[in-house]
DNA sequence: CGAATCGGCAATGTATACATAGCTGACCGA
DNA sequence: TCGGTCAGCTATGTATACATTGCCGATTCG
């Protein structure tokens, strides 16, 4: 009746700013509590899409694959609900949500609400001389994995650089809510990767939302990102619905 | 062991738009399952200061506070944490957070960043003649408030005009996330109401924001509405600072 | 043959039981 | 007297038990 593993650690981690993208890695799973074991392995089945949209599972059933009680799982399965990764119905299970195209410009038209303030706010506080560079050298690379055309390497890159931007914006709530639209976006922005376009606008777009960042321009900043969102947002949805015909699950 | 009550309605609420702020008014408190119950019952004992910051409760404390048993009170004590409004520390119970003027200021932020994107999405979509009315109406009573010095009619009627615009925006989601911020800076704005001079500024800039919105134009709407939020976001910030000295509570 | 109602069943929501971990305070040793 | 360690207690986290609710299917009536 041992509830947890080892649990060497702690759980509580309301640690510091902490730039790391929400991401499926997973490392340390074992040594998480119960609850916080639940919610990422279930989340990280899901953005990776081991539990594919429409999948659905029992409470019952949830808890026997994770080796775990309906307790943790439940309030885990709580708040994928309300990061809306999942759907609820009281007597049918839990379902993966699947994306329709208006949900994914849903998505986007608030992550990108929130990721152009996170930028002005980086760009009010100014960047240090080590953001600075570690920055420019997010660029080089993205500018290097265009020219070989690796465009995995790429995207990686990209979301590194804006989640590096956003981690510097100095606001936790901003950033926390960002993470959570985060997620709804991956999947999506996985399934259409293949598809995308060598993305020299992007590149030039971050070149010069760089250059705002870098002079502590705000409105400049938010004008240039706000830009470069609204293309790349637009570009995104043209592409999905290409790819699945307005109707398709993410 | 009559868990819920009569529970003669639906708590899989996931209705249609809504206009209803997320404000306190606790009617139907009888009706709904437990959990729903404990969550709301307690958000409103934090936002109208029944229970005060500072405020720590053990989970046992609640429950009993509430007839209820753990299991519902945690899960609407997690939920609320995760909204910022109260803290968990694993071995001393649950404290009502206080705001320090920061997180107000983050909060703020957060807030007006999905706002003037609900903004401007009403405006693509356009309003309706209706809405037009009402929203209209709404204004002149606004007005009218101001004239006669109601600074609370004024400030309700405020809450009411942006909620309805931000609930024609047409996206779920960003509504959804607006509530849970509007929640945190509720309680900031109830300490400094009384402290508002009259807010003719912000009728005019309702009035040119109104007109924007009317038009369609989605870009005006955004320009406008950002820059009352800017303003207004700062004032009340100064507001704050003067009345609490930088440290305090709210 | 179709539709409506009733009963059984199973999944969830809630309650409770239980085990662990961390804090408090006391006692012992220096 | 002060500091350190250990033991006990209590709050939480997890597991389990239990009751309700709502669906599905079967049966019966029109």
């Amino acid at each position: 009746m041992r509830p947890a593993e080892p649990t060497g650690s702690r759980k509580n981690d309301r640690g510091k700013p902490r730039s790391s993208r929400p991401v499926p890695s997973l490392q340390g799973l074992t040594e998480m509590a119960a609850r916080e074991r639940a919610y990422h392995d279930l989340r990280y089945r899901i953005l990776t899409g081991r539990l594919a949209p429409g999948t659905t599972l029992l409470e019952t059933e949830l808890a026997a694959l994770l080796s775990l009680s309906r307790t943790p799982v439940r309030e885990a399965v709580i708040k994928l609900a309300e990061e809306g990764l999942v759907e609820v119905r009281p007597r049918h299970g839990v379902t993966v949500k699947a994306l329709s195209l208006q949900d994914f410009g849903n998505i986007l038209d608030v992550f990108s609400a929130l990721e152009v303030r996170a930028f002005e706010l980086t760009a009010e506080r100014g960047l240090r001389i080590e953001d600075v560079r570690r920055l420019g050298r997010m660029l080089d690379e993205m500018e290097n994995a265009t020219a070989v055309g690796d465009i995995t390497r790429w995207s990686e890159l990209d979301d590194e650089f804006h989640s590096e931007v956003v981690a510097l914006c100095g606001n936790q709530r901003l950033q926390t809510a960002i993470n959570a639209f985060w997620g709804q976006q991956y999947r999506a922005r996985l399934m259409i990767l293949p598809l995308r376009p060598m993305p020299v606008e992007s590149n030039d777009e971050h070149r010069s939302t760089f250059a705002a960042l870098q002079a502590g321009d705000r409105a400049l900043t938010r004008e240039r990102h706000n830009a470069h969102r609204d293309r790349a947002d637009r570009q995104q949805l043209d592409l999905l619905r290409r790819s699945l015909g307005s109707n398709g699950l993410a």
